[in-house]
RNA sequence: GUGGGUAUAGCUCAGCUGGCAGAGCACUGGAUUGUGGCUCCAGGUGUCGUGGGUUCAAAUCCCAUUACCCACCCCA
């Protein structure tokens, strides 16, 4: 048997109304916030990733599905959205059709990591990004959409989390004295956090071994060293979500693992997760758009995953049944099915949702099958009432069971809407 | 890349110190010649993940391997 390659799945009809949900609400209330959405292809030449994310990150490093393909050209799958969605704004000139651009993608992402809970290797993003402005009214209103969001797929047990990251101007004169003094406590710290001191010390901070944390807790954080435009951006932020309500716990040592990100940064987690309880992600990256080869402009965006806000659905709307029919029809015989037919495709132009069954089976096979499905009505059709051109309609709700030409079938439905489960 | 767990029917899983392959759910038919749900009766079609080994005999014990799950790592 053939199976789906490791870290893949299908996504049976079961599970497929859940994502539907997610999708339809992100579109709707992206909408609601001035968002167009673009697609973008799946893959693109491999040095897009290499200069958009950063050749030293884990992604770029070792978790790239990348091949070469008959032209001998270097391709590889996204594993993320923002350097696509950038490069089609510098390729299109995008920045020339006004001053902001608010764009939002969706699809599937690759990356060759362990599969885990809530982390596969083909997984789904939903991206929003704003390209122009440079105000943390910009960011507190995408903070805000994702609030929305969350609040109207039922999402709870969440958690905001932001930070600043500092920009180029004090960046790096915080790594320096962080390394510096985590090397000075290394005596103190894990072998994981030794190795990390000289590869990128702000990883250290994000360490969860516990007999760590009193150590981390100690060393000097991003938010003494910001310099005064990103400790101004930082604060009318943070006074912007105050503004609309939204609970945030400032995190000074949230790292992330693109190397674009510059100022603002942000995560919100959740509960119902497990280990992987990033729900989405993103922040601002100011120098992306120019180091791609556009003009300098200002960016600020997030992805979403999409698995995770599936996993993270409350049980209520996990519960919630597939879609039925309106009604279905158990034909008994061949003259029946063929009269069925016709009606079907009557029934179904005038906006109802029917199945048919093809399988010759009994009157009380048919109930039982419809009764499963969770149908409100049927519609049977035997010898009898085909020959007096009617059927019979069943109310599977209440019993009830009237006979009905099969020419009013479509009006007395209409008229007497059942209620379903 | 590193750990731990799991793998038996469509699904969820029992199967003990080796001895005929099982249950519940689902599915099909019947009890009711054309009326569902509740109840009762009947119905299994499975390379016991794969490959070796031990044994008179292996789902069971041993070795290897693959996949899945969870965690590390990393991230959405």
């Amino acid at each position: 048997m053939i199976t789906c390659v490791r870290g893949t799945r299908d996504i049976l009809p079961d599970e497929i109304h859940l994502w539907h949900l997610v999708e339809r609400e992100s579109a709707a209330i992206f909408d609601r916030y001035g968002f167009e959405e673009l697609r973008l292809p799946i893959f693109e030449v491999t040095e897009l990733f290499a200069r958009g994310i950063g050749d030293t990150t884990d992604i770029v490093e070792k978790e790239m599905y990348t091949f070469t393909d008959r032209n001998d050209q270097s391709l590889t799958l996204r594993p993320e959205g923002t350097a696509s969605l950038v490069r089609a704004y510098i390729q299109h000139q995008l920045y020339k059709d006004g001053g902001t651009r608010k764009l939002y993608y969706a699809g599937p992402m690759f990356r060759y990591e362990r599969p885990q809970k809530g982390r596969y290797r083909q997984f789904y993003q939903i991206g929003a990004e704003v390209l122009g402005p440079d105000s943390p009214g910009v960011e507190a209103e995408v903070i805000d959409m994702l609030m929305l969001l969350m609040d109207r797929l039922g999402i709870g047990d969440t958690r905001l989390w932001i930070n600043s990251i500092g920009c180029p101007a004090c960046r790096p004169a915080f790594l320096a004295v962080l390394q510096e003094r985590e090397q000075a406590a290394a005596g103190r710290l894990c072998a994981d956090c030794v190795r990390r001191i000289a590869a990128n010390p702000l990883r250290v901070l994000d360490c969860k071994n516990p007999d760590c944390q009193d150590t981390i807790n100690s060393l000097p954080s991003i938010l003494d060293y910001l310099c005064a435009p990103c400790r101004s951006h930082h604060e009318r932020l943070k006074k912007h979500l105050g503004l609309l309500g939204i609970a945030y716990h400032e995190n000074p040592r949230m790292v992330r693992g693109l190397d674009y990100y510059v100022k603002t940064t942000f995560e919100i987690t959740s509960g119902a997760l497990g280990a992987q309880n990033s729900l989405l992600g993103g922040g601002r990256y100011d120098g992306l758009v120019e180091q791609l080869g556009g003009p300098p402009t200002h960016g600020f965006g997030f992805a979403l995953g999409l698995d995770r806000f599936v996993l993270a659905l409350p049980e209520a709307v996990r519960a919630g049944s597939r879609p039925v029919p309106d009604v279905h029809l158990a034909p008994l015989g061949e003259t029946a099915q063929e009269l069925a037919q016709v009606v079907a495709a009557r029934l179904r132009r005038a906006g109802f949702a029917v199945s048919q069954d093809f399988q010759d089976r009994s009157l009380k096979s048919h109930l039982r099958h419809a009764n499963r499905l969770g149908v409100p009505r049927v519609v049977i059709i035997g010898d009898a009432e085909a020959e007096a051109g009617q059927a019979a309609l069943k109310s599977l709700i209440t019993g009830d069971q009237i006979l009905v030409p099969l020419t009013e079938l479509e009006a007395v439905l209409r008229q007497q809407p059942a209620e379903k489960e």
